[in-house]
Parts: structure tokens; sequence; C-alpha cells
DNA sequence: ACAACTACTGTTCATTAAAACAATAGTCCG
DNA sequence: CGGACTATTGTTTTAATGAACAGTAGTTGT
């Protein structure tokens, strides 16, 4: 089943992941012999049949572009999560303008609800040190309403940062995790952007 | 450009989601018009007109099952990390069975090249709790040759730990990264499995 | 009230695309 | 040496599929 390829066949696997990736779908028989200048269409027939043989790909028989990899049917839905800068002001607005990127994962991993509306912020700066979160983190945050003792990202005086939440007696502060930042911040006019749901830490090499 | 979707389209716009992730291709018109029992498949055509007016599909005219959402041809490569247990005696060869799922994550957001050969790892314990690696962390390992002061997953009398890879005078020690720990282990016949390239934290909430 | 849109039916047509069949030449393995 | 596999050409057939056109009802917004 897992024979190796040969040269061709890798270069036509290739193809069917580059067409899959730039087109989103999968060439036919057609375009792959017009990329590679085969004269007959059967040349691209027999080499997917090939790949078939040795387990790269499956194909639907008489479906029209059907070629599929067998590791995109094993996995799971994968949601595009938006990266925020640190300062996120205003939030509800500026999200669109302050999006830096996107985080590809599958839900499960997350451990997030599909309709979960989830964003990640990058953090900077020590003050959730103690809750092993680090500089450079990046944090996925869900929007709902925090509970106690939540970690929060929490808009205070124009800029966001990484807060544990609080209540005491029905009333809401906010707490770094660090000893050496201000122990309690009294929280007035409280504006939690999101509740932390997970963590990615990258570049440790 | 980003109306409202209709209840009907929405069941489409589902269905098109169902079939992709189950199938790994995109509906016929004819197959959609199955699905939802339709006379005719001219129904099939208008929803999917409707649905690209609205933008959530983009459709290449002429071709077949040519559906394709817009997010999935922005989205970077996705590559799928096994998980393996935390004991992951022999590694080399155990690798099938003891896997325990995939996590699903694009290349860019890991930061590691595409023909790495990278493995997940749950973490027990809290041995490197002071480089902010918690209990119930899952950590990427990259498989190749340790350097100094990189965190490395090594095997040590049958068991599978996370410690400080140190070279002193050419020599190769294992730190943990707790006070609690004993500090230096002497590593005689030292199993390196991976390097530490990332850390994923779930279950926040 | 009327235009614009949704949600279909019913029919026909043109094209896209898979698939089968008959060959040829080269490589690789035992 | 011969059989299996790769890598092609060339041709023909058949099925799958998108697409156009002409309608009908019902809803929604101005």
């Amino acid at each position: 089943m897992a024979h190796k390829l040969t040269e061709r066949q890798q270069e036509l696997l290739e193809f069917l992941k580059f067409s899959q990736s730039k087109n989103g779908l999968m060439p036919s028989t057609r375009e792959i012999q017009a990329h590679f200048g085969f004269a007959s269409q059967t040349a691209a027939m027999s080499h997917l049949r090939a790949l078939e043989k040795k387990g790269v790909i499956v194909r639907l028989p008489g479906k029209a572009r059907a070629v599929v990899f067998p590791e995109d049917l094993e996995r799971e839905e994968v949601i595009d999560i938006p990266v925020y800068g640190s300062i996120a002001a205003g939030m509800a607005e500026v999200v669109e303008e302050e999006r830096q990127g996107c985080i590809s994962i599958d839900i499960a991993s997350l451990g997030i609800p599909r309709n979960a509306r989830t964003f990640a912020l990058k953090v900077r700066g020590e003050s959730m040190i103690d809750a092993h979160i680090c500089d450079g983190d990046t944090v996925f945050l869900e929007f709902r309403e925090p509970r106690h003792m939540d970690i929060v990202a929490a808009l205070i005086d124009g800029e966001t940062t990484l807060k544990r939440f609080v209540l005491e007696n029905g009333r809401p502060f906010l707490r770094a995790e660090n000893k050496n930042f201000p122990d309690l911040i009294p929280a007035r006019e409280l504006v939690v952007q999101g509740i932390l749901v997970g963590l990615l830490r990258t570049g440790l090499m």
C-alpha cells in the first residue's frame, strides 16, 4: 500500500496539492494533461490510477474531479481564528483593521464550540507570568460573560491586558498574576473583551 | 456582499460543507437536487447563484463541482500533527499504536518547515513548570539533533520526559526546570526523541 | 401597488470529463 | 529472459454536469 512514489508520480501529486490549495478544487484529467504537456489524456488517467493503487489518493468512480486525499477526510473541521494586535482598543469596530493574520486549527484540538466567536491576541508583557502565560504567547479568547476566576482580556485605560477576573461580594476585580505588578486593580468601567480558552506558544527553537 | 442568508440558503450551505468534509468534494447540482428532493436541477442552480451573489461561495464557471469557499483559498497549508501519549517508549515502532489523535494546524502559525517530522506529546507532571510548561499542555516536537539549551523530550528509564538539554564541556546533561526536581540528571544512554518547537494549552475555561 | 427577490417546476442543450481499448518503449527485479 | 510496472500516444464512447430559457407562487420592502 505504501509503496514509494516515482519521481513523475511525486510531480503529479504536487500538482494535485497545488491545484487544490490554489484553485480550491482538483484538476480534471485534461487539466493534468495540459499542465504536463501530455499528448494524451490517458497519461493523466493512468498516473492517477497508479497514485490510487499506492494509497495516496482516493477516487470516486464516475464523478468529475473526484480525487481526494485520505488525510483530508479524517481531518476535523478547521476554523480560522483571527489574530489582532495586543492593543485592540474599541474592538467591535477596529476588529477588521487590526487583524494581523489567522491561525487555522481544528475545532476538536482547541475544544471550542463551532459557533463560538473566538479570536486571538498576542501577549505583550509579563503580567500573567505566574499563570504561565509568557511574553509572545498567542492567547485564544472567547466572547462571552466572564465568570469568577476566569482569565480575561480587559480594556483598561485604552489598552488591552490579560488579567484574572475575580468576583468579591458580587463586585468584579481584576488581578494580575505577577507579584511584581499591582495586585488588585479596581475596575470601574470594566470592558471584558474575551475569556481565555487556549494558548499557543511558538518559536521555541 | 455580506447579506444575511435565508433559512433555505443556510441549509444549502450546510450541505455544501457537509459534503466537502465527508466526501472530500463538492456536490454537483444534481446531487444537491437529490438531497433536497427538488423536482428540478435548476432549483439547486439558482440557490448556488444566490450564495455566490452573497459572497459565501465562489464558482468557476464551466467547471464541474467548482464551488469553493473563499476562506479555504486564503488559508495556509494545514498539516496534521500526530499526538502520542506521554509514555512513548521505543518511538520508532510504537508510533502507530500510541497515536491518540491529531492536531491540524497551519504551518505558518506553528512556524515549522513543511518537511519537518513534527509530532506532539501530552505533558504529564510539573517538571518543566519553571519553563512555563504545565501539566496537561500539548508540546510540539521536531525530530532533529539537539543543541545547547534546547528543551527536549528524552527517553529515560523507559519513560519520556521533557528536560532542558545542556552541553557542558561537550558532554550532554538533562536538567529539569523545577527547583523541586533533581537538578541534574547525568545522561548515559541519552535518547532524544524530539526538540520542543511549540506548545498548545487548552481547556482553560 | 410594484419592483425585487426567494423558491421553486419542467425542458433542452452544449460541454466537461471519465473511462475503455489498442498500442509502444523503457525500466526493474528475480 | 520474462513478467510486472512505468510512462506514454491516439482514438472513441458514454456519462456527468453546468447552463440557458420560460414559467409560477409567495414574500418583502418602499
